[in-house]
DNA sequence: TTTCCGATGTACT
DNA sequence: GTACATCGGAAAA
């Protein structure tokens, strides 16, 4: 996994695709399958955070891969990254959508306006409020077994391990919610699948 | 159903 | 002061 996570951005979100986030919380374990995710890298791409240096928000898109980025977005929502590319260059994978696996009773009183299951973790915001994920979480590292939040590999589909067995057919589109470079299409979901943030543009 | 807009931390002009 | 990697409530249609 340390190897998947060591190359661009742009060609680790895919291989994220179908991994499970887990979370561990006072009342307990959340997880959730990762099922929509965004690249943003460094310097090069002028809608990533990193793209004009560190500063105190931004600093752990700077450190090493592996680590769980979360900052605020519009001062309401939290929104988890994890941290990637080659060593000296920032960059990370935004986590958009997961569909929720494990502990999903605990998801309910966080997710409070969720009618559906579709509806708890169908967005960087919401799979936040639903694993518990906050600013405290803020470069953890996410392949350490003991971290609070950690990435690791199905534990359900046929062929899970390192990369996974199954082929999953995977879409892309332009990413969602920026105004620069929108042109790259760097945002990856598992196609069909009913827990993703929103319909990805149809393919032409 | 779709569109509009408020909430509000952080960074930048 | 303005923009923003969002969400959900209210208004409009």
């Amino acid at each position: 996994m340390a190897t998947l996570l060591a190359a661009r951005p742009r060609h680790v979100a895919p291989g994220l695709l179908g991994l499970w986030l887990v979370a561990e919380g006072d009342d307990g374990l959340t997880s959730g399958r990762i099922v929509e995710v965004e690249a943003y890298e460094g310097p090069n791409d002028p809608a990533s955070h990193a793209h004009t240096g560190p500063t105190s928000r931004n600093e752990t898109m700077f450190g090493s891969a592996g680590r769980l980025y979360v900052y605020r977005s519009y001062g309401v929502h939290w929104c988890a990254n994890v941290v990637c590319g080659p060593a000296g260059q920032a960059g990370a994978v935004l986590i958009r959508a997961v569909e929720p696996m494990e502990g999903i009773e605990h998801m309910w009183p966080r997710r409070p306006k969720a009618r559906a299951v579709t509806d708890l973790a169908s967005g960087p915001g919401k799979l936040c409020a639903a694993l518990g994920i906050e600013g405290d979480h803020n470069g953890v590292d996410l392949l350490d077994p003991r971290s609070p939040v950690r990435l690791a590999p199905p534990l359900t589909e046929p062929g899970a391990g390192e990369g996974g067995g199954e082929v999953m057919a995977v879409v892309t589109g332009p990413r969602v919610g920026i105004s620069k470079a929108t042109g790259r299409p760097w945002r990856f979901g598992l196609a069909g699948n009913a827990h993703l943030s929103r319909p990805f543009p149809a393919r032409r």
